[in-house]
DNA sequence: ACATATTCGTTGCATAAGCAACGATTGTCA
DNA sequence: TGACAATCGTTGCTTATGCAACGAATATGT
C-alpha cells in the first residue's frame, strides 16, 4: 500500500494555510496592498507599541531580516515611524503613524469578520482545530 | 478591545504549517535534500505514474512553473525521467527512475512515521483537525 | 577598566516563488 | 479545410525568502 500525499498532514496544513491566506489577502487587498509580513508587523504594532524589530521577530514568527525590510517599506508608505530607543541605542522603536492607526482601524474589523466566517464554516470542528494548532505551535522552533 | 494576532486563524495556520514543514524537512533531510515542491512531485509520482506536469500542478497544489523547475532538477539528479506523451505531443510524461523509486521507498515510511507521531501528539484533536482541514481545502482556488 | 562576547538592525547574496509571455501543439467551428 | 482559440511546458523577470556577515552598541567577566 502506497503513501498518499492527500492524507499527509504537513501537506494538508500547507495547502489549507495557503488557501486561507489567499482568501484573507483578497479581503484586505481592497483596503491596502500588504504582504503577509507587513500585515503581521502592523497587526502587532496595533496592539502594542512602541516595540523593537527584535520583539516583532519573536512575537510574529518572522525572521529579523524580513521584519526589517517590512518595517522599512511600511515606513516609506507612511504607516510606521522608526525612532531610537532611549536607553539602548541598538534598538529601534517602531510605532504606528496616524495613517497606520487609521488603516488598522479599518483592517481590524475585516480580520475579525473573516475569523468569524471561518469559524462558522468549520462548525463544530473549529475548536478542535484551534486546540490542535495550539499544540503544533507550542513546540515552535521559530525561524532563526 | 483590540485585534489579537495570536488568536487569528490564518496566522496560526501559517505558523503551524511552517513549523510542521520544518520538522518534516529535518527528517527527510538526512535521506535527501529536497525542496517542498520536489518532495510533492516525487510523492505524487510514487503513487501514480506516468503523469504530466499539468496533472501534478492540479493534484499537488503547485503552480506549473514551480512543477516544471522541480521536475527539471529531479531529472538532473536522476530521480525522474521525462519522456514524450504518445498521442499528445504537448504533454510530457514524468516517471520515477529506479533511483527515484528507491528513494521514495525510504521516504515513504519516514513520512508515515511522522504522520503517526503527529497524530499521537495531537491526541483527540487530530480528527477535528483533519476534518477542519478537509473543509478548508475543499473550497480551494488553487494557485493559478 | 579593559578585552571579549553578545545583541540589534541592516545589507549582500544565493535561491525560490509568482506571474506573464512565448513557441509548439492540438481543439474548435464556420 | 483553415483561421482562430486554447492548452502544455518552459523561460524571463521581478519580488520574496533565508542565511551569513557586518558595524554599532551594550553586556560580561576577570
Amino acid at each position: 500500500m502506497s503513501f498518499d500525499l492527500d492524507q499527509f498532514l504537513p501537506y494538508r496544513l500547507s495547502v489549507a494555510a495557503a488557501q486561507v491566506s489567499r482568501r484573507f489577502a483578497a479581503l484586505y487587498g481592497a483596503e491596502a496592498g500588504l504582504t503577509v509580513p507587513e500585515w503581521r508587523v502592523l497587526a502587532h504594532l496595533h496592539k502594542s507599541e512602541p516595540v523593537s524589530v527584535r520583539d516583532i521577530t519573536v512575537r510574529v514568527n518572522l525572521e529579523k531580516s524580513i521584519v526589517s525590510r517590512a518595517a522599512s517599506r511600511l515606513e516609506q508608505e507612511g504607516l510606521v515611524r522608526k525612532s531610537g530607543h532611549e536607553s539602548d541605542r541598538r534598538l529601534i522603536a517602531l510605532a504606528l503613524t496616524r495613517k497606520g492607526r487609521d488603516l488598522m482601524r479599518r483592517l481590524g474589523p475585516i480580520a475579525q469578520d473573516f475569523q468569524t466566517q471561518l469559524t462558522a464554516e468549520l462548525g463544530p470542528d473549529a475548536e478542535g482545530l484551534q486546540r490542535a494548532l495550539t499544540r503544533l505551535i507550542a513546540r515552535d522552533t521559530p525561524p532563526k
